[in-house]
DNA sequence: CTACACCCTGTATGCAGGTACAGGGTCAAG
DNA sequence: CTTGACCCTGTACCTGCATACAGGGTGTAG
């Protein structure tokens, strides 16, 4: 018999049953059906949706952000092409944020490597492109 | 004549003047000089440091996780091997967000091209799998 | 039937990350 | 030497994102 009460629902995706209820009242999550008593009654694919939107938040997108991700799945054929704008928008968000992080990781990178390969009387390099993704003067102040 | 006063760094940084403070107290940024009267006296690049931050937020790192990275750039030879450290799980930070991102990407790419290829009367498709970042990918999930 | 682990709504609290004064000093232009 | 735009410290406040009760109902094992 499928469909999670609350408890399980927030136990299986790993996050507090306040949360759950909270992120129905900001609709990132739909309101489920009820039994008789009143009790939520979750479908069971509501811990992908649950662990989706951890996983976005780690990588910055706010509620609000995420709640426009998730609402591009429930669209009728009458919004196709406004669905197709705002995936095409969040599209180059998610682009933007990947070309960030790999900035962030060659620089990660580069001083990993020259710590393991310093000869023994270099001082460790500085990690002087990290300030500035686009910008690449720089000298040490020492705090 | 280099050196700028806080709504100076704040204005060309696009930051509140407050915004500069709280990043002092938390670390973010380096106590900077002062004029006799007691004013803050900014590095130049000090800007760079504030674009970075904010870069970084978008990003999903905490003030104190870009505090840690900032601080990969400070160190003395002495701590060499504690900054490789650092630098390795660091990376390993990222390599994840990257990973997650190129996930979201690659369905948010698939519902775009799939919206504009569609036949005129079939329904917009479902995103089914936006819920669950990538099935496969998906057998273990730390954090 | 009662104990206990659940569920409900509603409101209050907490933390991170800012933002906004209050009350006061600095300084260049007019 | 006043005016206005800045700067200082300190503290209070706000928003987003939860999290924690309070006060009460549900349901099932013993």
């Amino acid at each position: 018999m499928p469909g999670l009460t609350i408890g399980e629902l927030a136990s299986r995706a790993g996050v507090n049953r306040e949360t759950v209820r909270y992120y129905e009242r900001r609709r990132l999550l739909a309101r489920p059906p009820r039994t008789m008593a009143g009790y939520r009654v979750f479908p069971d694919d509501a811990v992908d949706r649950l662990r989706f939107i951890r996983h976005a938040q780690a990588l910055g997108f706010t509620l609000e952000e995420i709640r426009e991700l998730l609402g591009l799945r429930l669209d009728e054929r009458s919004s196709c092409e406004q669905v197709r704008a705002r995936a095409t928008r969040k599209l180059a968000d998610v682009e933007a944020k990947i070309a960030a992080l790999k900035r962030i990781r060659r620089v990660l990178g580069r001083l990993v490597h020259a710590c393991e390969t310093r000869r023994p009387t270099a001082p460790c390099p500085i990690l002087e492109s990290l300030a500035a993704p686009d910008a690449r003067a720089r000298k040490e102040e020492v705090q």
